[in-house]
DNA sequence: TCGTTTTTCTAGAACGATTTAGAAGAACGA
DNA sequence: TCGTTCTTCTAAATCGTTCTAGAAAAACGA
């Protein structure tokens, strides 16, 4: 009950060194039974709470938690359900091996990047969720030289990730547009400097994500002689896919088909038509990338990726040492629902 | 580059005191605009990534995070839309002080509890989601002296809390039912022991949560002379509303309206009235708490609570100084759909 | 010019644990 | 009985910071 109980008072109180004490808690086999009942008796009479978490991570190196960086603001990435998937499955694994999940958040007005969590975040090691490669927060974490494991497949041959072939992936959703013979698409992007303002239209190199950039070069292998545009509505978001669709939906020139990078956008963008009067698979095409659960409700043609799965190959891959792999390659789906349909004869 | 780059290591390297480099780094006024440049310039030379945040929390006794303790296992937690608007709201607040969020295992393997990990998180406070009252988890924080601020209100009246009147809000829709003539409800209430095995009836006392207990005694309140049941399928989740509600509409004794005490637990009863060709409104009532995203699209009568302020305001309480209150009520409404309607004439 | 205040930096003691190496005594085999 | 091996416990160093108090130098006011 006394302030500051602390090793050193309990080892006091029960006559033995700090050290004995210590061991009590964690080292169970190195003192007699008696010995830690007594010790442990001890500790509880005088409220002692075990070993102070800051100090036990100093000295044994150890904080018993991995950090969880996303791209853009932390509140964001619970309105992703995709993002919720991955999380789910980390934390899955996190529970098995006792570990906590520390998100950090990035603090958006600091000029340098907002990098202040990732720096004084107590942590063993980090899951990367969708960060652009240049991403300050990536360097303050690699200076630290705390383990990562991304779900982008990296530059370096050396990094650890867990991902999908995002080109192979686009290239089935291509195939199944081209097929259906759509030649004049919409891509509603992920961007996060287009927030705030109305929806533009971006070049390739304008495109910040490594991921959503392979998905669109996947989409143009199998469509070589398509019209392809890139609109931003914002970050990734049911609101973005919603605005981006809106935009082009009210402009002269109308695509046969919207292609969402995300589901949630790809949503956004089946709503705008609706309120339109316009039924996606037959007046237009819609398709998105993911498979949240909303997508089946909704009919949207999508490509599947194992979400949970992912998220759970990322905890494997950072805390189980009996798992060798460091880089997963999960596989993708084509699910075909009502959202895409033939395009219409010019 | 080299290993174990500390403040020390930085300090020779520049020829002044530990001290000094420490506050180059924390306390911008206390030295020489040329000397922090000299000292962060030769820090970025050796590589050294800042003040190692064990230490720094060890020594300042501030951790830079804030724990969040959930029933039950972690994983479920990303599986509840109304967890996640409470995170997405914490998270926002959080943000705001550069703070980042813990996310703790509740290890179930363990029998004293697991609470390994509530034991070894570097947390300044602590968000406590929906727990038991007497879960052990919350007897760790109290012994470790961690603030905390549930989002039930706590026997004791210092406790620090964020929710609503359950009671009220239970009650409201307690009226609803009553007023529609209904005499006969089945309750699906979030029971973990029933977890893994079949439905069980319950009895009010074997009810866990306090909020739950709350929300029964509302209707019980408003509907003094109905036949009130409490049928549990497990833990708070869709699959355990259906599994509770298909049991419920399989047997013999079917009510007139079954209440959810969240809403995916009604949405799980909805669907199991679906598979059955039942209309919800029409032949039987449905209605839920909480008015999650899906609730609208399912045209579930519910209880709204505004989850997201919730988490919002549990974050000020947590982390502003200039938030006085440390308890706050926060209003509900209810929101009817076609998911109620007239029971039935017997 | 002299005392006073301000600025800039430092020495050394915490913070609260874990770890290493080893001491003291008990148990053991021959 | 003696040397050896366990078992049980301890002393002291260490983890990498921040903090308190104060010293030295610079700037200031009169």
């Amino acid at each position: 009950m006394a302030p500051g109980v602390t090793i050193k008072t309990v080892a006091q109180a029960v006559g033995v060194s700090p050290s004995t004490v210590s061991n009590a808690y964690n080292k169970p086999d190195q003192l007699s039974a008696t010995m830690r009942e007594r010790i442990l008796a001890k500790a509880a009479e005088l409220g002692y709470a075990g070993p102070d978490a800051s100090a036990r991570a100093l000295r044994s190196g150890k904080a018993g938690a991995v950090g969880v960086l996303f791209t853009d603001k932390l509140a964001y990435a619970f309105s992703d359900p995709y993002a919720v998937g991955f999380l789910a499955g980390l934390a899955e694994v996190a529970e098995e091996f006792v570990t906590s999940l520390l998100l950090m958040p990035l603090d958006s007005s600091d000029i340098e990047g907002g990098t202040d969590a990732v720096r004084q975040a107590a942590i063993d090691g980090a899951a990367i969720f969708c960060v652009a490669p240049g991403h300050p927060g990536l360097d303050v974490l690699r200076k630290r030289r705390i383990p990562t494991v991304s779900t982008d497949r990296g530059a370096h041959p050396d990094t650890s990730w867990v991902a999908i072939d995002e080109m192979e992936a686009a290239a089935k959703l291509g195939k199944h547009l081209a097929r259906l013979g759509h030649r004049d698409l919409v891509v509603l992007v992920d961007n996060t400097e287009a927030a705030g303002s109305r929806p533009v239209e971006l070049s390739l190199d304008q495109v910040g994500y490594a991921d959503c950039e392979l998905r669109i070069r996947g989409l143009q292998k199998e469509m070589p002689d398509a019209r392809i545009r890139l609109v931003s509505g914002g970050h990734n978001a049911f609101s973005s896919g919603l605005a981006g669709a809106e935009w082009v939906l009210d402009s002269q020139d109308r695509p046969t088909a919207i292609v969402g990078l995300s589901d949630v956008q790809a949503l956004g963008a089946m709503e705008a038509m609706k309120t339109r009067g316009l039924v996606p698979g037959r007046d237009l095409t819609v398709v998105g990338f993911d498979d949240i659960p909303a997508a089946e409700q909704a009919g949207l043609t999508t490509i599947r990726q194992p979400i949970k799965d992912r998220g759970r190959m990322v905890g494997r891959v950072l805390l189980d040492p009996g798992f060798a792999e460091h880089q997963v390659l999960l596989p993708t789906e084509l699910i075909v629902r009502s959202s895409s349909g033939p395009a219409p004869r010019s």
